[in-house]
DNA sequence: ACAAAAGTGTTCGCTCTACACCCATGG
DNA sequence: CCATGGGTGTAGAGCGAACACTTTTGT
């Protein structure tokens, strides 16, 4: 089939073929905030009616994390970000059929697996970038996601899942709010993503007490009402936290 | 290099390249349990000085978990059994080196992903057998680990932070325990794998509280002391509660 | 009789929840 | 003044830890 499209998969066939590992792909979920919603990042394939998780195939040459950063950092320009697998999907017709119309050779039509790892991160520091076989790629609101071709959808919700379980151990926040932030901010946050009410006295509590929260002597002027405190994390315990997490039972 | 390894490793390699798929292994950490302590099942590899966590590769034509549980069955005999995937490991030279003396183009030598999963069978149960380039299949106590070749000592300590971190969420000992069984087997089995004592009476109760015991009317007999009453896992709570969970906050 | 097992009660302390109250302050 | 933010108090529910007491029962 000759089209825009079998064109560059030629080329970018022959390309991994040499440079990347075979079987093997990576697909992130890019979960993005700001004030008011959580998003998460999309690529429209050109010549095809859906969307698709921004993924890529790992380098023969490189180390499986470096590979999940390299792909999120060619989509999003961020290097600076909280990246975790998650889940590796193996089911054997996960994507076939989905480039079922062109060359029966070409590198993407084979087997893959995918390691699926997602990332948090603040939109408004983000500049989507389209990549060779996307016509857009957008920030898409979680609640009201489009059509996600190949087996996308079983590949976000478990993330979203994990995402939420995470919460219960792992700090969230740093590099999705602004350096400085206010406790109504982190509170909204933690809103948006378990997308319920929380009780604001027991939250500050609660976050005062994880001590990964410093509390700074300015306020944030220039609001219509009382100037919020203002807080940055503590990188020290704040990484500590992500690395033992918060508690474990028995 | 000549040696019995070096033709059974040329042999198996040409299968691999026609059977498999390139770049993924799968590697299974067996966890057995019995009246006692908990084991690991582990390979002794010919010529070399150190033992691996059973693995395989996957087939073009199977499943990415259909391949766990062939390879499962293939050491072990077991089929009906909990098995977990709980980290794919990839770092560059994970498995480099390791059969650096052989022929070069071996498939052996490439590189691979290994999908980690973890079982929890009763090693009672099960028959050890070993594969074309192992010379012995044993149950090691995990306490006494030999020295692990390639990455396998920290895919085993993944799996069993794991499964102990499972332990809060999920219940354990279906297929581990015999059919019928008391209340302090039940309580052995967490305390082993937990590695620390529990009391008593909360145990009872927790266990109970659960709701996925069926106490039997009968009691085993011929111990040197009271009749202790047997249970039964209740088939349809017990899976309700390994797929939902027990709890999660917020 | 003895010892293990079974079942239950109780106390203490902690955490989470929900609600409420008070103060501060920018406009 | 008032809306928002900050901080604290507290009552109630629930749970887990620890311990202890009682009963049952096989040998």
């Amino acid at each position: 089939m000759r089209s825009e499209l079998a064109d560059i998969l030629l080329k970018d066939s022959e390309i991994n073929i040499e440079k990347s590992l075979p079987s093997i792909s990576i697909d992130c979920v890019v979960f993005g905030f700001d004030t008011a919603s959580l998003k998460v990042l999309l690529t429209k394939v050109k010549e095809k009616d859906g969307w698709l998780l921004p993924g890529g195939y790992l380098h023969k040459s490189e180390n499986l994390e470096d590979g999940a950063y390299r792909i999120l950092e060619s989509r999003t320009g961020v290097s600076e970000i909280y990246l975790q697998q998650f889940k590796t999907f193996g089911k054997l017709n996960r994507s076939n059929d989905f480039f079922s119309e062109y060359d029966k050779n070409l590198w993407h039509k084979r087997r893959f697996l995918s390691v699926g790892y997602y990332a948090l991160t603040n939109f408004a520091k983000v500049e989507p970038k389209i990549d060779y076989l996307s016509e857009a790629c957008e920030w898409k609101n979680i609640n009201e996601l489009p059509q996600l071709l190949m087996d996308h959808q079983e590949i976000f919700d478990a993330a979203l899942l994990e995402l939420r379980k995470g919460l219960n151990y792992r700090p969230v926040g740093l590099n999705l709010l602004p350096e400085k932030f206010t406790m109504p901010e982190l509170q909204r946050l933690y809103e948006i993503i378990l997308d319920k009410p929380l009780n604001r006295g027991n939250f500050y509590r609660k976050m005062t007490k994880y001590g990964i929260l410093n509390k700074l002597k300015e306020t944030r002027k220039g609001g219509a009402h009382k100037a919020p405190n203002l807080y940055t994390f503590n990188a020290e315990t704040y990484n500590e936290a992500l690395e033992n997490g918060f508690k474990e039972a028995w």
